[in-house]
DNA sequence: GCATGACGCGAGCAATCGCTCGCATTCAAG
DNA sequence: CTTGAATGCGAGCGATTGCTCGCGTCATGC
C-alpha cells in the first residue's frame, strides 16, 4: 500500500474500492476487472485509486485475502469444535460436520468462488489456499496423534495432507460443477471415504 | 482454423507453431505466450501464423487439447488392460496400477503441467479435463455396475464419480507441489483410500 | 479563520499486443 | 516456361489499459 489513508473519508474510499473489486469480479468476471472499471465502480478517479493500492494486483489480491480468510475462519472454528476433546467419539460425524461447514462456506458467494478458481490464473490463489491447506492439516494432523485409535494409517501428518486434498477437491467440485446428486448424498460418501480409509 | 495448408512446408509450418506455442508455455510461461513471441520462435511471420489460426486462442487450445490427449490415452488405456475381464481378483493391486499410469504421464512434463494448471485460468483447461474425467468415470462406473461384489457403495455412478475427482487431484498436487513424501507412500494411501471406501 | 497538507480528480501518456494488409516469393498444373 | 494460386513476410495499425501528473478541494491544527 502506497499511503496509509488518514481521515474517515479516505478510509472508506479503501473499503469502496475493494468492494468494487469484488462486486466487479462477481458480476462481471476476471476480464473486466481493469483499473478504471474498479475506479468507475467504486465512484472513485483512477488517480485516487492509486493513493492507497501501488498496482491493479494488489487489489485483486486483497479481495482473495478476504475470501480465503473468510473460508478458513468457517472452516477451522468447526474444526476446532468437533476436534475439541469432548471426546464423543464420534469422529465420522465430526467429518460430516467440517465438510458441511465448507461446503457451506464455500456456497455463500458461489459467483466469485467461480470466477476466483476458473478464471483466475490457479497461482494467484495459491498462497491462500496454502494457507488453509496448512491450518487445517496441522489440526487434524495433532488430532490425529493424539489419538493414534481412531487411525490406522501409519503416518498422521501424511494422512492428513490426503484427507484435506481429497475433501477440499470434492467438496470445490460439488459446488462449481452441481453434478446432480444432492448435498447429503455428497456427506454420505466423504463420510464413507473419511471412515474407511482411517479403518484400512 | 482459417484455411487449410495444402503443401507440405505449410503443414510442417503449422506444427512448427504449435510446437513453438509448447516451447514457449514450458520455457517462458503463460505471459510470454504472445503471437509475435510464438512467431520469432516458429521462425514464421506474424502474419503467415494468422493464415492458419484465427486467433492467438487457437494456437494454446491446440496444445493444451494435445497435452491432455496424451494424459487421456495412457491412463484410459491403463485402466481398459487393468479392468478387462481378466478377473485375477485384485482390485487393488488395480488401483495402484491406474494411479501409477497416471503419476507417469503427469510427471513427463511437469514444467508444461504447471503452466497449464497454474498459470492459465483454469477454465481454460477445462472442457480437455471434463473429457478426461468423463472417459475414466464411464469406465470404472461400468465396470462397478458389472461387479458389484467389489463395491458396497450403492450408487456406481457417484462412487466413481468421487474417486476420479479424488485420485486426480491427490496425483496432481503431488506432482505439482512435492509435498516430500515418495511416489510409493502415496500410492500406498491411494489404495488404503480407495479401497477403505469401496469396503465401507 | 487561515494555512498546510491530506485528499481527490480525470485527461491522457506510454507501452503492449492482437491482428491486418500490401507485396514478394515459391510451387505446381498445363 | 508460363501463369495463377498458394505461401510467406513484417511493418505497423488500432484498441486496450495500467498508471501518472498537475491542479483543484477539503479537513484539521493552531
Amino acid at each position: 500500500m502506497r499511503k496509509q489513508p488518514r481521515q474517515a473519508r479516505s478510509k472508506a474510499m479503501v473499503e469502496r474500492i475493494i468492494e468494487a473489486g469484488r462486486r466487479v469480479l462477481t458480476e462481471e468476471g476476471y476480464d473486466a476487472l481493469t483499473t478504471n472499471r474498479v475506479a468507475v465502480v467504486a465512484e472513485v478517479s483512477p488517480g485516487s485509486l492509486y493513493q492507497y493500492f501501488p498496482d491493479k494486483t494488489s487489489i485483486l489480491d486483497e479481495v482473495i485475502e478476504r475470501y480465503w480468510d473468510e473460508v478458513s475462519e468457517r472452516v477451522t472454528a468447526s474444526l476446532a469444535d468437533r476436534i475439541a476433546p469432548t471426546d464423543d467419539g464420534d469422529d465420522l460425524a465430526a467429518a460430516r460436520a467440517i465438510t458441511d461447514a465448507l461446503l457451506a462456506a464455500l456456497e455463500t458467494d458461489p459467483n466469485l468462488l467461480r470466477v476466483l478458481s476458473e478464471e483466475l490464473p490457479a497461482a494467484r490463489n495459491r498462497r491462500r489456499r496454502a494457507t488453509l491447506e496448512r491450518r487445517v492439516r496441522d489440526l487434524l494432523s495433532t488430532y490425529l496423534t493424539l489419538r493414534p485409535e481412531i487411525s490406522s494409517r501409519p503416518d498422521p501428518s501424511l494422512t492428513a495432507w490426503v484427507m484435506v486434498i481429497a475433501l477440499e477437491n470434492l467438496a470445490l467440485r460439488w459446488v462449481l460443477d452441481a453434478p446432480g446428486f444432492d448435498r447429503d448424498r455428497l456427506l454420505d460418501e466423504i463420510v464413507a471415504l473419511v471412515g474407511g480409509y482411517l479403518a484400512s
